[in-house]
DNA sequence: TTGTAAGCGTTATCAA
DNA sequence: TTGATAACGCTTACAA
């Protein structure tokens, strides 16, 4: 038994060609009910998995996806990389993850040499590299399908999956003016990064419904980073008239929020309510735990995972727009946010 | 172009058989140096890759190896998955990540399936992993050759790449004491757990080297999760006397401590040191950033992909060791040590 | 509804 | 030191 079963083990088995037994694995619908069950059964007899590498050399498919990210598999992306991971198994594909050097001088003939060689059905693209316009036309030009999960800019180019951005931000800015915050900090991403538009304007919208006038002076841009969360928050705080609550547009932002609070001997939430996005493992590392939204990373990327293996990478709608998914979210409330004091209002 | 060029190309163009072409590919000595170099050429003006699916068909290798890891990618785990990428992708090699659900009821039977689905040239397995006597077993059966990172227990039993934990702690308790700290307090890991009993062995030897007593008081078990480490540090810290100084046996945990210090309206690192395990993604999201032992995750991953490449995983010394590779760790001194007030001591 | 035969791009065998 | 040719396990024509 050192040798796997083959097709041809399982067509003797089943007493049928081994054109038979791969109509059967292929899901070829013109086989008898019968000799499908036979089949079914010699496979499940010998436990025979087909191998995905002499499925591949003759045929067009080739039952791997890669999934391409820029450098560091972060926290975001590992989830990313388990959803595509765990849809493919289902589906008897594999994934690949590739790295991708974005800063490299030859950069571009890397990532065409990786695509050359990768010979995969189709590629999912995480943030930032969804909105990587030079990764982006080497892409196209190399012709394997591919989807993107969380595109800010021009949406329609590509498949994509992603959640309702703008909305999140709506509520969690709502959530907040519900508790009775008044003055509500944003920290956002830097201004020429095409989500900060978007959730900005969900904050706007929120404040508008709540008839909370608009204070540029509430609204910081950040660099998606701690540093840059704490910076931030320092200078809200520094306002003559602090906010009661800080937004930060991801998780790590509001956690440099909360160590700038802590930093001024701000109690949060009594003092300050802060609020986060992503709902990534930052948001329980921190003391206390962060309110935040959850994005549906791993599903997304199953989602993306299903497009492609579905074959729906190219397809056009009638309204001309690409194959989408559009995902929901979840508020999650945990320590981090509370009433405002009475002597705040 | 729509095809890319093949062996037989390869062949044409260089005027020799596939064969020869085969016999560069594979560094086989006996090709005379001359039709090396045209060989070569060949390959590098046709851009020739070769195609990883017909090479594994044939032969006996597969050109793969895949990364096991529990559930969830962490951060620690998408770095070993880079440093396996990378280290593969210069051999030619690529690498699937395989999450396992240990947790499941048939854990056994699912993981036999991936073993015998996976045809791969061989396993690595990263903590938790690492030290799971059922996952163990049945991958010693399947025959697979695998490299262990970090294994804590019957550390020959396979090959094996780590890097020296005793002497990390013991280099970062040393260094404490150094900035004058008598009283530094250890969160280890649960009391089952194997390493937990090697890094408190490094922390008793540095305090024996400093002529410092050991207190059984100062060293409090913890679960390598955030709150844990806080839980540890309120117990610390709530003794008559309590330490100047903590020591997390991993980032989480001493990221934990701090959140326990901004309760207490301790100030760090004037009124308590604390410092972390791990260099994770953890230690720069606290304030102040955390002073740490830089573990070589990366690169241990990549060193264990080298020995499954090289054919070595299975390799055994003359007197019975298995092949391993120690690396060298790194202390990282951030903003949350320094010297104990004089008050405290 | 099922089967036969010809590849797919490599490596392995054996011969030259 | 090199080359012809048969595998490898599957899919894709093309028949039956």
């Amino acid at each position: 038994m050192l040798k796997p079963p083959t097709i041809v083990d399982v067509a003797r088995e089943a007493g049928v060609s081994i054109k038979t037994v791969s109509r059967v694995l292929n899901r070829d619908p013109s086989v008898k009910v019968s000799t499908l069950r036979r089949v079914n059964d010699a496979i499940d007899e010998l436990r025979y998995l087909p191998n995905l590498a002499a499925r591949s050399l003759p045929g067009a498919r080739n039952y791997t996806i890669a999934l391409l990210f820029e450098n560091a598999i972060s926290d975001y992306q590992g989830k990313a990389l388990k959803g595509a991971i765990e849809r493919c198994r289902q589906a008897g594909y594999r994934v690949f993850p590739e790295p991708l050097d974005v800063t490299s001088p030859d950069q571009d003939e890397a990532l065409k040499d990786i695509l050359r060689g990768l010979r995969v059905d189709g590629l999912i693209l995480v943030p930032p590299l969804s909105d990587n316009p030079r990764v982006l036309a080497i892409i196209d030009r190399s012709r394997i399908p591919y989807v993107r999960v969380s595109p800010q800019v021009d949406v329609y180019r590509s498949a994509f999956v992603k959640m309702e951005d703008e909305r999140a931000v709506f509520e969690m800015v709502t959530y907040l003016a519900g508790l009775g915050h008044q003055r509500i900090g944003f920290i956002g991403g830097n201004s020429d990064h095409p989500s900060s538009s978007l959730r900005l304007a969900g904050y706007r919208r929120a404040l508008d419904e709540r008839g909370i006038a608009f204070d540029p002076d509430y609204v910081e841009p950040g660099l998606f980073t701690f540093p840059s969360g704490l910076e931030a928050a320092e200078r809200l705080l520094a306002q003559p008239i602090p906010p009661t609550a800080i937004f930060g547009a991801n998780d790590e932002m509001a956690l440099g929020a909360l160590a700038q609070a802590h930093r001024l001997n701000l109690h949060v939430p009594e003092d300050l309510s802060i609020a986060g996005f992503d709902d990534s493992i930052f948001s329980s590392v921190g003391w206390p735990q962060l309110t935040t939204i959850r994005q549906p990373t791993e599903e997304m990327a199953a989602e993306a995972a299903a497009i492609l293996i579905d074959g729906m990478a190219r397809d056009v709608a009638e309204d001309g727009s690409a194959t989408h998914r559009i995902l929901p979210f979840e508020l999650v409330v945990r320590e981090s946010t509370a009433a405002p004091r009475a002597r705040n209002e």
